[in-house]
Formats: structure tokens, C-alpha cells, sequence
DNA sequence: TATTGTTATACTCTATAACTATA
DNA sequence: TATAGTTATAGAGTATAACAATA
């Protein structure tokens, strides 16, 4: 891959990550979190995890996340539960207000895509998702190994 | 486009901008440098912009950009001039300083990228440029009408 | 009067270090 | 001793409102 070639993918990725954090945060900030309280909420979907697991998905040191649970408690988002098995630990659970939003906040980001991505044809955007899946891959083995 | 052809693309699209912005912050870090910092030291590269045509830039509120700004002056990575024509008015420069740390970020990110998407053939990485350039206009285009 | 930029204030987010309670 | 989580502290980043200087 020359230089040349390097550039453009560098431009275009740059600008497709910058606009589409936009999005998410203009759509999170209309439901009224910001896009880290998203974050938090769009795990709590379909887990109950403990803060030190919650370091691990969002990438944070335990005093950020415990901070982050903590404003979405005092806003009844979510809720902390004591752990079944271990006294130390507690349970992080998406109450239904936290769910309204997260799922609020999802549909208007979904109609944006819906939008945005018109301009492709099905194909076209069959092919994008593919190429744009493998990048994903990609990167992880990346992270994998580099770090 | 129906709505599983839609969430897969919102999935792939989320999970692209999280980790690709999450490969700027680190490569920022490295350099010593926020992304938000970095962000404004790219614009500086080829532009004397005022405050208020960062806030443009930026997306940000100029009190927000104004304090952005001072505390790259307070590291020596840019410096404030007066404005020639208008005496309300400062100009923004990006210093030497502030040039070698955008160059390494930039070449660090670079390099991230050009190990990603080896892993796509050359013309598969054209085709995923020219898709994801129409995605870019797109969105923009969608911007300027639903704002 | 309107505009440019800064400042005062308040909040979120983040990390490091010290701490408490439990294992 | 080690681990899970909270708290104290410090700093960046953000917006709103009030302000000073200039147009």
C-alpha cells in the first residue's frame, strides 16, 4: 500500500469516525445522557455485570466507571445490587427509565443510518458492510498483537 | 433497506467509529495530547483561523474553543496574534511545537491504518474508499437538511 | 447596538492514590 | 495479603451567562 493510497483511507476513516461519534452524541444528548451514559446503558442491555467487568467493556479505570453508575443511579437509570456470591462486589442493572433511553436514542441512530446509507444501493452496501466487517476484525487482531 | 440490513449496518458502523476513535485517542496520548487537542492542532496545520472559526470547525461553543486554545498557548503548541483588520479579533497559529506533535500523531495513526487494511486487497480497500466517500457526502448532505 | 473573545460558574468525565470492607 | 469498590483530589473539556473591548 503506498503512501498515496494510505492517505485517502486515513482521510475518509477519519471523517466517517468523527461524523458518526457526532451523531451518536447529538442523538444520546436528545435523549437527554451523554454518549458515555449511552455506552453504560447499551451493555446493560443484556448483561448485569460488576464494575470491575464494566472496566474491562468500556476500557476505564474503576474509580471512572463507579463515578459513571453512580450519576445514572442518582438519575434512576440504573441500579446497584449486592453480588449473590462475592460481598465485595455489586450488580449493575438498566432500570426501565434507562431502557427508554437507550432505546430512544437507538431508534433515532438507526434513522439516521437508514438515511445516511439510502445513497448506497442494496448491493453496494452488502459490499461495504463485508469489507467494513473485515477492518473490524482487522483491527482487533491488531490490538491483539500490538499492545 | 429493511431493518436487519439496517442493524447491520448501525452494528458495524458503531463498532468502526469506537475503535478507530479509540486508535486517535491512543495515538494522541502517545504524542501527549488529547484528541480534542489534536483535533484543533490539524486544523491549525493549514489555516490561521479566528476563535470564531474554530467554533465552526470544532462544532464547539466559542467560550469552549477559547479555553481550548489557552491551554495550548499555555504548552506552546499554538500562539494568539492579532487580528490585522479587526481589533476584536485574534488569529490562532499552530507553532513548531505543536507541529511535531500533529506529524507524530499523525504518522503513528498512519501507520495504524496502513497494517489494518492490509488485510484488504487493493482493490477491495478502492472500493471501500469510494463507498464510504458517498457515505461522507451523504451525511453531510443529511446534516445540512435535517438541522 | 452588534460582535469577538474572555471569564465566572457548574457539571461531566477521567486517572491516581488512599481508603474500607470482604475474601 | 489480595481484591472490589468508593472517595478525595486534580485536571481537561463543555456550555450558559455575564462581561469588556471593539466595530
Amino acid at each position: 500500500m503506498d503512501e498515496e493510497d494510505t492517505a485517502s483511507v486515513v482521510e475518509v476513516l477519519a471523517r466517517l469516525a468523527f461524523v458518526m461519534t457526532a451523531r451518536l452524541e447529538e442523538r444520546a444528548s436528545e435523549a437527554e445522557v451523554s454518549l458515555q451514559q449511552l455506552r453504560l446503558l447499551g451493555i446493560l442491555r443484556d448483561r448485569r455485570p460488576t464494575i470491575n467487568e464494566l472496566t474491562v467493556h468500556l476500557g476505564l479505570d474503576k474509580s471512572s466507571v463507579s463515578g459513571l453508575v453512580i450519576r445514572a443511579e442518582r438519575r434512576g437509570l440504573v441500579s446497584r445490587t449486592q453480588h449473590e456470591q462475592d460481598g465485595r462486589a455489586v450488580r449493575v442493572r438498566l432500570e426501565p427509565a434507562g431502557r427508554a433511553i437507550v432505546d430512544a436514542a437507538d431508534a433515532l441512530f438507526a434513522a439516521d443510518v437508514q438515511r445516511i446509507f439510502s445513497t448506497l444501493s442494496a448491493a453496494e452496501r452488502a459490499r461495504w458492510v463485508a469489507l467494513s466487517q473485515r477492518v473490524v476484525v482487522a483491527e482487533a487482531a491488531d490490538r491483539g498483537v500490538s499492545v
